[in-house]
DNA sequence: CTGAAAGCGCTAACAA
DNA sequence: TTGTTAGCGCTTTCAG
């Protein structure tokens, strides 16, 4: 058997020959309980190392104190950068995060959206995969009033739930009119499945700069394909199999941007002279490469801060009034200018 | 009043007309519960839509299913590429993830030790922070047998918990010895602070090669701070202030090597001509920077899954049966060899 | 094979 | 200001 040493409640009233009501009350500094008793409890739980056991709380009140979170993958920059933010602040809040990884798999994110229901979380955020176009694993969260906030990577069509998001089109944009400003005339477009909104932004900033410049609008310089080094590779070939070369790649994440620009050295193509580069996220890696790489700072760590403070918000708000605060928040984005562009 | 949409065992009992004891052990797969009403009441759940409470079954056996990571921060190279495998590896066995970042502080891993007893986690794995000396926040877990697995940063002293952590002595020889066999007659170390275990088994790895090469130790030529880019730039300075240069620097992690590098490159150094440099961990950057820099990989996913794969032990092994298995793990390191070196 | 009932630790009416 | 009591939803003896 397993034997128990935990303290409970309980005990700290046996000892102190109060009711179980009153020490729950004095530990949970409730207005009527005298500081006189407060002071003894709090003493007593020191002395007997209670913890407060939060299953039992959460049970009582329906409710955990865990956030839920879903991402595709923890070890991506943007997503790990944001995760820092967002722990340290549920933390100072009281809150736990319970982290759960897609990797990318519908079927998982819906298995894990389950399974945060099923451990009572308090509320849940949500970067969805690049592949979810059904989003109603979540309805029940929606049903049952548990705030629910998508960020970064966020349904493309309506859904009833918050959502935070980077300025993505005009990240697209102020990338592309940077390259058009250096004096491309031809820009290729590296983009990832539209089914994800992020890609679709970029590229509508993309489409957009290209007409505000006045320049070329080429099917095949626009590529729609999952952003691996492997797709990038592959898509530099295409690209530089014959001239003429596009005079600019607008990639929209970092490593297709680093790929493209190994292709490149390793082609004897000139970057910035004969190629100029600008990539999306501001990974560490761009900073060092050389040349430095021109790229869209997206602060994921405000981000992550933004998708807690809405959620806070909904958390305090209560249940069924959520209609009023669906307005997306939309952060901004800053370009990055370096050597490569 | 917040309305109740969260169907229950209860509920799905009435609707059936059995008892509660039924459908609980129906959905549990007990054995002696017929064929047929098991299906008849996973029909039912699956038709209103039924999840567990988790906080309620965790209650009645008085543990949770999940379990605590607390680790400095979630965005550094090594833990975020382990955590994405001990949450994947987790998530296979049912268990869900907590995590908590002491932020390298040894009052807020305090805090989180704490915060993880109260949500009755089934088990804890700690990455410690740099200066945690007393590890008596933890003794918690060990009063109360719950499975405590140390990996990456462990305690220095005794402790009497399972350790996983990579083989950084091994790492430490074989950084100085590569830089050895390259020809460095004089070999600087940058350290981190000696309360890690860590710095202290890669300094041993590092002295224990030079006697071997019979290179001269230097005290001068060793340091121990924080390994931060500021820091690195402050000892690059002291250390290229005056001639004879070292010939060959071993860093104990990448960023310090990054920072050495970069200064080098900035005075006119030339890398690996006139300065080796052997950096740590295989952060990605290492391999993108000019030159590349020869580090060691600690393949921090198999760290994170021989963690877990503890842990699980333990859960499977129960109550005091603990002492047999403390011997720790140690996993292997490779020597990554690229120009810098 | 199934049911009745107790209880995990805590909170919140309702009383006093 | 404090005590009594009734559960939260589930698992698990103990009885059929």
């Amino acid at each position: 058997m397993q034997q128990k040493h935990e303290s409970t409640i309980v005990d700290i009233a046996r000892a102190l020959n109060l009711s179980i009501a009153t020490v729950s009350r004095a530990l949970n500094n409730h207005p009527k309980i005298s500081e006189a008793t407060k002071k003894k409890v709090k003493e007593q739980a020191d002395a007997v190392e209670y913890r407060r056991n939060t299953l039992a709380s959460g049970l009582r009140g329906s409710r955990s104190n865990n956030i839920g979170l879903i991402i595709p993958r923890v070890s991506m920059y943007f997503h790990a950068t944001a995760i820092t933010a967002i722990q340290n602040l549920l933390h100072r809040h009281g809150y736990n995060l319970i982290i759960g990884q897609s990797n990318d798999a519908p079927e998982m994110e819906k298995e894990l959206a389950s399974a945060m229901f099923s451990s009572r979380v308090a509320g849940l955020m949500v970067a969805s995969t690049f592949y979810t176009t059904d989003y109603t694993h979540f309805d029940v969260f929606i049903r049952n009033d548990i705030p629910l906030v998508f960020f970064d990577r966020v349904p493309v069509d309506f859904y009833p739930a918050q959502v935070i998001r980077g300025d993505d089109y005009q990240g697209g944009f102020m990338a592309t009119a940077h390259l058009a400003e250096a004096g491309c005339k031809t820009i290729a477009h590296l983009s990832g499945p539209l089914s994800c909104n992020l890609y679709k932004d970029r590229y509508a900033g993309y489409v957009a700069a290209l007409r505000q410049y006045k320049l070329p609008f080429k099917k095949e310089w626009v590529f729609f394909n999952e952003l691996t080094p492997a797709n990038a590779t592959r898509i530099a070939q295409q690209l530089f199999a014959r001239r003429p070369y596009p005079q600019g790649v607008f990639a929209s994440n970092d490593t297709s941007a680093i790929t493209i620009l190994e292709y490149a050295r390793a082609q004897g193509i000139a970057v910035p002279e004969a190629l100029r580069i600008v990539g999306y996220s501001n990974d560490p890696r761009t900073a060092i490469i050389s040349p430095p790489i021109t790229t869209v700072e997206q602060f994921p760590g405000r981000v992550g801060e933004e998708a807690v403070t809405a959620l806070l918000a909904l958390l305090k708000r209560g249940p069924r009034k959520r209609e009023q605060i669906l307005t997306p928040v939309i952060t901004a984005v800053e370009l990055v200018k370096r050597a490569s562009a």
